[in-house]
DNA sequence: TTGTAGGCGTTATCAC
DNA sequence: GTGATAACGCCTACAA
């Protein structure tokens, strides 16, 4: 069974190629009323389908968006089990299918994959997710197309940018627990790099609590992997060996899952003992038993405004060069029975 | 910044273009030594990558795998809320990667996008995950790729499936309770529809019962979507309404966590009043308090195996026709906190 | 308004 | 061994 084509539809409907592809664009002033229709007809006849591929070689586009997504260390699988990013892809393919693109879904190994797929597949544009090295930034520049970060504090206006403010978000958190009563606040974090999301919400927690005239401990920052075994280490670890510490800030809701296990593993409860604050919202933290409080993200939105950002500068091409702004999707912390008010 | 080609890198070698493509393919046996390294150098030297488009054109293929997602009636957003099919995707994409495919992510509207994207991306397979309509099949063998469906049950030569025994899911699940001396067990569950996941788990309820020489009360299954919200309204309903009840199968881990919630949202404790198993062993089904027990697929191996069937598929065109065959990944219930040993 | 023809980047067939 | 060159399916000047 020959894939038909535009020659196929030409011959059917009795008029030329160049005429068929003028409807086909929308070029129809071109053409008189009676060609189009003729054409429409076949169309709808032979059931015929546009390659993409063909009109991308000539057109030098694709309608194609990449998604890159942060690599696990270990397993050479992306880090998907963190449903954040879910969250995130699926609305982004929403609007992106809106607007006629599909997305190509891809993890980023070792060396130049990036600039590979890019180019290889004639992207459209991109939007990469979480934080990298300075190595693929530089990538990114060469393929030379419209690329949006999500969640990058890099300096550098050639990519739009979206992301949240994290401070801010860090601040809220610990201001949350302060505002409840509490003084000695334990932090749970991956790690804290320069320029990443965490170092800002580790800002955060410092500005609030010197903000309240409170010490910051260095003793009670505990700093490793954005994971759940993380979490409930140190959960335990703080059960056991920091009574003092009555309230914990988990840089992120997968963390906080895992410090409320490890608490609770160590014959305490929350939050009748110790307070547990965590960030992102991630559609698990309401089902968590006891309800996680948390400061939202709006993560769908992220991923909305990302995508139309992208799409924006994708149509614009050859229009206003982006910027190199930062748009932010507000924050709110969202109450639920994860932090008990210290009265007393 | 003009666009490298294959051209660029014969001129630079000083070869013919036909020699470029003779080493980019492999067939080096054509070629001489000198000539394959003095194109080598160039190609390093000019940093080319191969435009897979044209390629595309010329031998009709895409190095691309479309990867097919329900769509929530409601929001046209994926799936995605659902962990179980981020999981199934991230082990798709890292197999895929290996062997040199990229992903296209698309969900499906109404109407005939799949064959759309299918014939205009010109994808060299496909993954169809979960349920859909009689036409969706139709289309896809018009679209005449080798297509695997994951948990499909559609009786249907053309495709290779991957799934589990749902059957025996739920008769794993069922037999657990019962070996766990309860009697009076209820069902939560998605909509039970012919040939569908969901009816097969609940013929494997049945047939648990039926061995145990249990009584089938229809009064005690609850039937309406695979969603959090139904697994907590059906929980506080069994709770407060069904005393006599003292052990749940809820057919998916996300509804599992909801009829704990609603459980425990009407006085009762889990599994103290009543005891909870769940299905699909999703990550979060270890993270949430009380870890559940549950009968765990494996996701992964699922989407790894689906996908190096597609592959081998795709290889093996020219080569023996699927045969429809339906392999299935092993079961196990994995118990963790929420099923109670009934002494009485 | 319609049709012809060149070209997009590659591959593959044939001569040389 | 090597190199023209005709496709692949489509778009778009340009000419008719």
């Amino acid at each position: 069974m020959r894939k038909i084509t535009i020659k196929d539809v030409a011959r059917n409907a009795g008029v030329s190629i160049a005429a068929v592809s003028y409807v086909l664009n929308g070029k129809e002033n071109k053409v008189s009323q009676d060609t189009i229709a003729r054409i429409h007809e076949s169309i709808k006849d032979l059931n015929y389908i546009p390659n993409m591929t063909a009109r991308g070689l000539v057109k030098n586009t694709s309608e194609l968006i990449g998604v890159i997504i942060p690599q696990t260390e270990d397993h050479k699988q992306l880090v998907f089990e963190n449903p954040f990013y879910s969250e995130m892809i699926s609305a982004i393919e929403g609007v992106v299918r809106d607007y006629g693109y599909h997305i190509i879904l891809a993890g980023v190994d070792k060396g130049k994959t990036y600039l590979d797929i890019s180019t290889s597949r004639n992207l459209d544009g991109a939007i990469i997710m979480g934080i990298y090295s300075e190595q693929l930034y530089e990538e990114c520049k060469l393929a030379n197309i419209p690329i949006v970060l999500i969640d990058s504090y890099v300096h550098d206006n050639d990519f739009a940018k979206v992301g949240i403010d994290d401070e801010l978000g860090g601040y809220l958190a610990t201001k949350h627990l302060i505002d409840n009563g509490h003084r000695n606040i334990g932090l749970v974090t991956g790690m804290i790099r320069k320029d990443g999301v965490v170092e800002k919400r580790f800002l955060g927690y410092k500005r609030a609590l010197q903000e309240a005239g409170l010490f910051y401990n260095s003793d009670y920052v505990f700093e490793n992997s954005v994971s759940y075994v993380h979490g409930r280490n140190s959960g335990s670890l703080i059960a056991s060996k920091f009574p003092e510490i009555t309230a914990i800030f988990a840089t992120a809701d997968m963390v906080a899952f895992g410090v409320i296990r490890g608490i609770k593993e160590s014959g305490k409860e929350v939050p009748g003992d110790v307070s547990v604050i965590g960030f992102d919202d991630i559609s698990m933290a309401n089902i968590f038993l006891p309800p996680l409080t948390t400061v939202k993200q709006q993560i769908s939105l992220k991923g909305e405004t990302a995508a139309k950002l992208l799409i924006e500068q994708i149509r614009n091409k050859r229009g206003v060069k982006n910027q190199g702004d930062r748009t932010e999707i507000p924050l709110e912390v969202v109450e639920r029975e994860t932090v008990r008010k210290l009265t007393k």
